[in-house]
DNA sequence: ATAAAGTAGTTTATGTTATAAACCAAATAT
DNA sequence: ATATTTGGTTTATAACATAAACTACTTTAT
């Protein structure tokens, strides 16, 4: 039987946001729109559901003139990709 | 960038029905709902969507006095999945 | 000085998906 | 006979993804 996948993860965008958040810990909003190719709508939506989920933390400041979103994968969003990694295994390899 | 990842295969339900018939080939209504986990009403509308997308053919036959719908993953659906399987890859190996 | 264009987002509207619930037709069990 | 089970489909609804419109401000051009 397959495990269920995070419905909050098995989404393209916040699947790529949380995947470049693995890498650099810590990004602003524009780094994310321009690396996942998003509106900044879309962007701005699935950043919220990522924070409601508890799996980032948002820190608006202003870099300069201009406000600044930062966003930060925590423990929790690093365990539930870690989790989602594993629990999609089973659907990309099916066995023989 | 992140490779589109094709939303026929990005769903749970249809990713898990084309994993299972990459490995048994063909299998009944039932084999997959018992497998998946799922409901009919879902299954039956997923099976329709994999249909409509060309990535299975479905065949209904009587298996004695019931109906019985089969489904077979053809070489389309195949190459999706294996292309899939490819892009998600960048998604789930974030770079150090 | 003011109008136009750019930055950095949020909100809202709309179409698409997933899912459950209701339904159908026939078979079998009570 | 009628109730339940099998093997599904259709329909209704809630959740999701996305684009378009909007907000608020800054920079640049006229």
């Amino acid at each position: 039987m397959f495990k269920d996948l995070d419905p909050i993860l098995h989404s393209q965008l916040r699947l790529a946001v949380v995947s470049l958040l693995v890498s650099v810990k810590e990004a602003e909003f524009t780094y994310l729109k321009e690396h996942t190719n998003s509106t900044a709508g879309n962007l701005s939506v699935q950043l919220q559901k990522l924070k409601e989920a508890g799996y980032i933390d948002i820190e608006k400041k202003f870099k300069d003139k201009y406000p600044q979103t930062m966003c930060k994968l925590n423990k929790k969003g690093l365990l539930a990709f870690e989790v989602y990694f594993q629990n999609i295994q089973q659907y990309l390899k099916p066995k023989k």
